[in-house]
DNA sequence: CTTACAGCATAAGTGTACGTTATGCTTAGG
DNA sequence: CCTAAGCATAACGTACACTTATGCTGTAAG
């Protein structure tokens, strides 16, 4: 029982007639009679009246054509539901990022939405360092690290430069300077991530290099925390300056220039191979393509490892 | 898209490898192969993720995986129905039969709906002269009758052969006698059946033949109404034996024999062709057979123009 | 790093099966 | 009784799908 037997059967029975069938099948008479012929045989039953000459179908060829019918209708509807999956009028698209990656993906999200705004979007929250295999694991599509990964199954692109920014509040000492020698830095009381990431080595080393102390005696959990704590004039803080462009812009926080501290963050999409992406995915990548055309520096878009 | 395709792509999907769904398949690699990559071509869509080496499909695939898992289910469900109507655990089935050969049904339906308790059963009530009209517009598929239909494209089965019986009410002046001639019933009221029917033209016909005067000044619509009127001691009445056997056995009305009277009944099965029939139907003739042989006279099953 | 193996793709050859044209059979209508 | 319509059957060619054989790629082991 093939779906080309069920065509030709249902043809049959909506034309009743096997000749008119053959016709609208663009096929011959015979070729109609021997497909029913074969399926009638498969079945072991008759499923149309040949005696009658009307075209009736037998009890077995009513049972059947309901069946056929279904099955038509939902090759047809499988036909349009990957129509609609290509032309992005469904699908889904799982996102992986940390609490700073996330922001940077904000715009592109509403950029994306904008395109296609019935496709679902999930972000989920995860470690940096998890994210590479939740995409190996199919977890996620995408993900947005600032490192490169090191696993060959992971292709990555840098999608934006971000760079650490010292940030202090509008009152503190160094705000009227606008910049400070690491020394300087040295004297204050540092606010810390309390995650360990390569940012914080890169932090730490800076500092050893330069033979200065860092008093790192408050650590948060979390970058709005050490936004608020900053803002209330308690110490400076090193934060990428992605997670505190809107504080700078409004004059809630005070970035101060430091040279010896020029610590560069590349924010890369990782993922598995183009080929294997969904067409959300794939379509997620065009949009940042010309997100970062769009924005020039620093959303700097340079494809590497395409 | 072809159920054959889907069926392997199925297995793929499901063994997460094409070696093993051609295992299952009971066909080679190479084959699972090449019916996936048609069936890819053909939708535009890769369907399964290479790269992961672990079987997973894309986004397409996964669409498709509902589709083809409804399609072939729906293919099995199908082919139950199918084996369900053989097997008589379902169907359905439509007679017609007028009030009087209606009777004859009774018994046989008793016994169809002890073998085969799962196939629904109609029966209508129809005029006898249109019943193999009906059966030809496949409105029913058999009819009882009392007489052979001319039409060659209707088939038609002796099942019975009843009688003219003349009854009387027990209180009657004939009852004692059980025996009247043609003369003598001649003066008797006659309750008459008001459908024209070949019977009373039969009827109609003896008396003439005899030069017997016949007082049919009563007539009635129904059987029942007949019988009831005869009974309360109001003339006589001829009707099928069929239909005045309990009340015979029970004495609430006496048969007359009348030597000049004898008018056979016979009770045919028409339908359209042995083929052309349902399996609910070729069942039921199958019964009717069965009980004709385990009854005997006056059930006398004749097979004519089998 | 090289090799071996696993797994899918590709190629070439073969058989089945479906399509075609030609024709026969059955039935309805003149 | 003859003709026409409609389905079945026959004969034949082609095309598709299965097979075996082999190539390619990525992964794991030596």
């Amino acid at each position: 029982m093939d779906l080309f037997q069920l065509e030709t059967f249902l043809a049959v029975a909506e034309e009743r007639s096997f000749s008119r069938a053959a016709a609208r099948l663009h096929r011959t008479q015979p070729a109609v009679s021997q497909v029913i012929a074969k399926l009638e045989a498969e079945l072991g039953e008759t499923l149309l009246d040949r005696s009658s000459r009307d075209g009736t179908l037998t009890d077995a060829g009513g049972v059947l054509r309901e069946y056929a019918e279904k099955m038509l209708n939902l090759r047809s509807d499988a036909a349009s539901a990957l129509v609609d999956l290509r032309s992005l009028h469904t699908g889904r698209l799982n996102l992986a990022a940390n609490e700073y990656t996330c922001l940077y993906l904000l715009p592109v999200l509403d950029a994306f939405r904008r395109e296609h705004p019935r496709v679902k979007v999930a972000v989920q929250r995860a470690l940096a360092s998890r994210i590479a295999d939740e995409v190996l694991q199919h977890s996620v599509e995408l993900g947005v690290v600032s490192f490169r990964p090191d696993d060959p199954q992971v292709r990555s692109m840098l999608v934006y430069r971000d760079e650490l920014v010292c940030i202090v509040s509008p009152g503190h000492a160094l705000a009227k300077e606008g910049k400070a020698s690491i020394q300087r830095l040295g004297r204050e009381i540092f606010v810390a991530h309390n995650v360990a990431s390569p940012l914080r080595q890169k932090v730490i080393g800076a500092f050893k290099r330069h033979k200065t102390p860092l008093q790192m005696e408050v650590e948060l959990p979390s970058l709005e925390a050490i936004k608020r704590f900053v803002q209330r004039g308690n110490g400076v803080a090193l934060v990428p300056r992605l997670t505190v462009e809107v504080e700078l812009e409004s004059g809630e926080l005070v970035a101060i220039a430091v040279p010896e501290l020029q610590v560069e963050r590349k924010l890369r999409l990782v993922y598995r191979r183009q080929a294997a992406l969904s067409h959300a995915a794939r379509a997620f990548l065009q949009v940042v393509e010309k997100h970062a055309e769009e924005h020039g520096d620093p959303f700097c878009f340079i494809a590497e490892r395409a």
